[in-house]
DNA sequence: TTGTGTAATTAGAATAATTCCATTTGTGCC
DNA sequence: GGCACAAATGGAATTATTCTAATTACACAA
């Protein structure tokens, strides 16, 4: 009856939709509705969930979904730098919408992950640190303390 | 005859071995052959080895050492601040006996990691990028790209 | 010395995140 | 409508690491 039932159930907004579609497409892939699903969770709550968690809300909306599904999606638009993957030691990786450069905090008692905005002055002087001969095309910058004042 | 065979292979140098049994007595552990020899090993090819390297090396020295004496032996060091864990994306932990605030390089094309040293300006100035109401008590900056120049 | 209690080590099983593989499904195009 | 290829699927495989239960080594007291 609906071919797109998933629309039902999710859709991502206009801009998102445009900026999605056209990543994928300047690379030569298709924006389909798993992927579509994946990157609208991600953009709805950005907490810094892992492959585990993005899988829980996809299949909300698309219970079909496999897991291979979502870390295939997952590849693909990190790919594309519709995302971002945040590594913060062993756990498991987490996606992230903010595509400004930015660092991580975690709180190593509520295990939770805070963006931080680093200014240009910083991160050039942070750039400036790799020695003669380097070429640094990425840098990951990462605190991990606790977080005071608020009872977390 | 010898009870200390495995001192015919490999021996802390005398000021690190005082670091070595003292820090682990300060926290109420006790200086092994097996700590001795992976903090040794670490010590002395500082090329950011993974377990599975350490695994291999001591083994070299102590045949009989098992995998998780591996790993129970790096927690150790770990704990006691004899060693630094490095840990670079998804990719296995890697340990590095350099202690003072540094940074790391992977080179993405021959897998080879450098320290980079950071200065004590650019340390405090990231520093500050934490915001009010986050103590953090732990830096981790990471470059990667590639190492230009030499022919690696 | 000789027990004795505890710490450390051991081998192997278990876990957890991720990747691989072989098959099926969906899509764009003639 | 059929063909070629991209994407998705379920389940098996992999890999780094941790756990477990049993054994060994050591520090200290008797």
């Amino acid at each position: 009856m609906f071919k797109d039932t998933f629309c039902m159930t999710f859709s991502l907004p206009q801009s998102s939709k445009k900026t999605f579609s056209s990543s994928l497409r300047e690379n030569g892939l298709r924006p389909t509705k798993q992927r579509a699903c994946v990157y609208w969770v991600i953009l709805g709550k950005r907490d810094h969930p892992t492959a585990d968690d993005i899988y829980d809300r996809v299949r909300k909306h698309l219970p079909g979904t496999s897991f291979a599904t979502v870390y295939n999606c997952l590849e693909t638009l990190v790919g594309c730098g519709l995302v971002r993957q945040v590594n913060l030691d062993r756990s498991p990786t987490r996606y992230c919408p903010n595509l400004s450069p930015h660092a991580h905090f975690k709180c190593i008692k509520s295990g939770k992950i805070y963006d931080v905005q680093i200014d240009e002055d910083t991160l050039s002087r942070m750039h400036s640190l790799v020695p003669e001969g380097f070429e640094a095309e990425n840098i990951d910058l990462c605190f991990s303390g606790i977080r005071k004042s608020v009872s977390n």
